[in-house]
DNA sequence: CTGAAAGCGCTTACAG
DNA sequence: CTGAAAGCGCTTACAG
């Protein structure tokens, strides 16, 4: 009796006196078995401890019954903490359950792409891949190579040619501006980050759009994200030294971004929210935390991955997809010390 | 000409004018090719967008290229969101690149013993388990089923059963104690979570050696991790109401709880460090930025998993374990306000 | 109701 | 230097 390898479907239907075609029709409910035959199969397979080979399975289905999560921010990175903590957290937590709940295992992938990065990598049944750059080349290789994927946030360069949940970026940079501007700003400026993702050039867009509106000169500054909180001192430098025009309203894009801007200003005697006003765009952890507390969209990412993850599903499966999975949920608005006069 | 497939080994052999046997000897540098068949195969691989199936090489070698990440404290909340939110991300996300850089894979799992979790999930090579219960089930079953594993943390109950990535709770423990003490701590309480993990276990342990030694009267409660800061008011009721003995000092070991119970003694207006001591056995976010930052131990998370995710490879690739990776690294104590006097 | 056979895409002795 | 064959563990027409 071999005891050291671990039972296939050849072991169980030597046990149980049937040939594997019946073992497999038994064990998944498939063709026409006896009830007896089932159930003595069902019981010889407890009892040697069967379980069948998800790679076997895979190969005959060509489905392995697994999702990939890539984080794009992630690659750009040199650390692996992506900007705003509780971002990849968030969605990658929820991510895994629903994937479970659908019965995927989610992989946690850099860019497949790469000529290095794992076989495994590769095997995924249907890749989510979350805020894709411009032209991006992990959704070239994806397409190329017809594997099935959903992006969530265009590609900027390539709006719809993909699958995606799209992102609202106009919708809520207006929304910003308009929560500012009734809170009392008259001169408000933008703050984003420096990858070319859907986020940060659809916002700048809407700002330009919103400035003209209101015949007011544009004060745009780019930061890269992974300064996180440090870009406070070189959006204040920036903007409150020299004598250009002084924005009375600051709303950026990244909530570590914010807080770093909302704790810069009060060190240098700018009142915050008095003197100036903050909010953000995407809210961190940082903006409950840090004080000045910080007005922040909350983009719920849980939510964003959980249609993700289904709308994967669907693709892996070849199911049709319910278009109100390829809308971004609404985003929730917390407001917070840095814009309540 | 097929051009809805993915191209196979016996698509190039086919295009290349050899057999697959060639293919595969030239792609992976495995026997004796000419190099100009080398050449010309190579060639024809990249013009036909071929690469190999991870599935099929999977099966022929039973290994796929995966390592699976079980959090435990994941399955025991309702919440997604494990205690201490970046502690997750910090382990999963280093995990997950430490893992890339081996050329594995990393999966989230739940709970693969569960009967209804994917089957995907247990194809991994070999399993990373954190911060196990005391007979944890999901020990047990990878262990029947032979499959390699690593645990973070011992399980309490079968110290020295598997592989295990030691717990240095006791070390740990006696350290904050005497940190405390040497604040001018003369009474400390300590305040654990309720998992029955190695962490939890031991250090109520060694709490009760220190107050034997010291003949202090033991003032321990415990509180659910999921309580987070709420966990606060627990205490201060506990300890802060009735006439029982008052601790002057506080170790509570998740970072949250602290965080909590040093802003609820503020609330109540017990001076935080000037009357009471704080301190965070695991440091979180929260202690950094909550008011008043509290004094942690960084257990390095990142580091941790690297070392698990290099023990889970050796594991998976049958090589002896270096034994220094199975001694976690050493921690750091950040002393913040809550115990600067 | 049950089973023999083919095949999913690879790799690896083995023979030429 | 090259290739035919077997086999990894399943599933699924198909035949009995």
């Amino acid at each position: 009796m071999q005891r050291s390898r671990r039972p296939t479907i050849r072991d169980v239907a030597a046990a149980a006196n049937v040939s594997p075609t019946t073992v497999s029709h038994a064990l998944n409910g498939k063709g026409v078995v006896k009830r007896e035959t089932v159930e003595r199969i069902r019981a010889v397979a407890e009892q040697i401890g069967y379980s069948p080979s998800a790679i076997a399975r895979g190969l005959r289905n060509s489905r392995l019954g697994t999702l990939a999560l890539v984080i794009r921010p992630f690659t750009t990175l040199d650390s692996f903490i992506p900007e705003g903590v509780d971002y990849f957290l968030r969605t990658a937590g929820s991510a895994s359950l629903v994937a479970m709940e659908h019965g995927y295992s989610l992989m946690l992938v850099g860019d497949p792409g790469k000529p290095d990065s794992p076989l495994s990598a590769r095997a995924a049944d249907a890749y989510i891949v979350t805020e894709p750059f411009e032209n991006d080349p992990v959704l070239t290789i994806l397409d190329q190579q017809r594997v099935p994927f959903v992006s969530v946030g265009a590609d900027p360069a390539r709006r719809d040619a993909f699958v995606t949940i799209e992102a609202r970026a106009v919708e809520q940079a207006r929304a910003a501006f308009e929560h500012l501007r009734s809170a009392g700003a008259r001169r408000i400026a933008l703050v984003t980050g420096t990858d070319r993702n859907v986020w940060n050039l659809d916002s700048q867009a809407a700002y330009a759009a919103w400035c003209e509106e209101l015949g007011q000169e544009p004060l745009l500054l780019t930061v890269p994200e992974a300064q996180g909180e440090d870009a406070g001192d070189i959006v204040l430098d920036r903007f409150f030294t020299g004598r250009g025009p002084r924005p009375d309203a600051f709303h950026c894009l990244t909530g570590r971004h914010a807080s770093g801007v909302a704790a810069a200003a009060i060190r240098r005697g700018i009142a915050v929210p008095a003197d100036l006003l903050v909010m953000a765009g995407s809210g961190s952890l940082q903006n409950q935390m840090l004080s000045p507390t910080v007005t922040a969209f909350d983009l719920r990412p849980e939510l964003i991955a959980q249609q993700a993850v289904e709308v994967a599903a669907c693709l892996a499966e070849r199911r049709a997809i319910d278009p109100a999975l390829l809308r971004s949920p609404d985003v929730v608005l917390q407001v917070r010390e840095s814009t309540s006069r």
